[in-house]
DNA sequence: AAGCCTACCTGTTGGC
DNA sequence: TGCCAACAGGTAGGCT
């Protein structure tokens, strides 16, 4: 599942291929993804140059000149390169959904489970980071502004538990179930532990610590995931070491107590009964 | 308003 | 070995 880190490296992977690029065609061969592919999309795209690249949580945005297209990868999205001399890109399979044809290859965005999304936004609309879709998304754990007394400030008062304040992604953006359990266990912090009611303190841990999973994570995704013109494409996505994520039963790679299993909210949350205290 | 639940989707896994 | 149910989870929207 592509979390705030898999979507960074992916950003960072194609961007030395699509800048600069002009979009001669597009083909949609499936509209319905979590919400309709804009209709004419082609007519919206084809002869814009796509200037630049960015991502804002687990969004990822290519500007061009009218606009911009906004890509969420959901569970299962991946955007490939391909080069368009020879016939490899002519091979498609039934969850191939979009093809971009640019001047030297092809971006193709793949979904088998079609959470993913496709939205356009055009330029007169204003700037892409005022998107409505963006206004209610918490801060990027990675920008200069995110720190603990930031998390302690906005969790006054409330009574969910913290594993599910940083799911929501309302307070901070691009932490899913993963990066959460992961996070958590790295600050020593129980994930049924009442937002509201963690010290400053222990909240300065917890920006810490997702600063350093998030880091490490695109790092690691960084050295294994080069190339994205290939096959080798997919390669290191989800080769992490976690701690305790998917782990239930085995034992805690710090203190060797069994890792348990919670469902907290209809979701699976990991962690170490010993390592990650109330 | 905060918090909780559900729908969307299909490939993979586990139990019988 | 085969079948089917359960499971995986990001996010918006609807409900309490």
């Amino acid at each position: 599942m592509p979390e705030l880190p898999e979507v960074e490296v992916i950003r960072n992977g194609i961007a030395a291929y699509l800048i600069g690029q002009r979009i001669e065609r597009v083909i949609v061969r499936t509209d319905r993804l979590r919400w309709p592919v804009p209709a004419q999309l082609g007519l919206l795209m084809e002869g814009e140059i796509i200037q630049r690249v960015g991502r804002r949580g687990k969004y990822l945005y290519l500007e061009c000149g009218q606009g911009y297209l906004l890509v969420h990868l959901g569970m299962t999205g991946t955007l490939r390169i391909w080069p368009r001399h020879g016939h490899m890109h002519a091979m498609t399979d039934r969850h191939d959904h979009i093809d971009w044809m640019l001047e030297n290859c092809v971006l193709r965005f793949r979904d088998p489970r079609r959470f993913g999304a496709i939205l356009w936004h055009p330029r007169e609309a204003g700037d892409i980071l005022r998107h409505p879709r963006f206004a209610k998304i918490g801060i990027e754990p990675l920008s200069a502004a995110f720190n603990g007394a930031h998390l302690y400030q906005q969790t006054r008062g409330r009574r969910i538990s913290i594993k599910q304040t940083l799911l929501s992604g309302q307070i901070v953006a691009g932490v899913g179930n993963i990066y959460a359990c992961e996070s958590l266990f790295r600050a020593g912090l129980h994930p049924a532990r009442r937002a509201g009611r963690i010290s400053a303190s222990r909240y300065t841990k917890l920006a810490d610590a997702i600063d350093a999973t998030l880091t490490e994570a695109i790092e690691k995704g960084g050295s294994t995931l080069r190339d994205f013109s290939s096959s080798l494409g997919e390669r290191g996505y989800f080769q992490l070491d976690c701690f305790v994520y998917g782990r239930a039963g085995q034992p805690c790679r710090k203190c060797a107590a069994l890792i348990r299993r919670i469902v907290q909210q209809q979701r699976a949350t990991y962690y170490c009964p010993q390592c990650q205290r109330f």
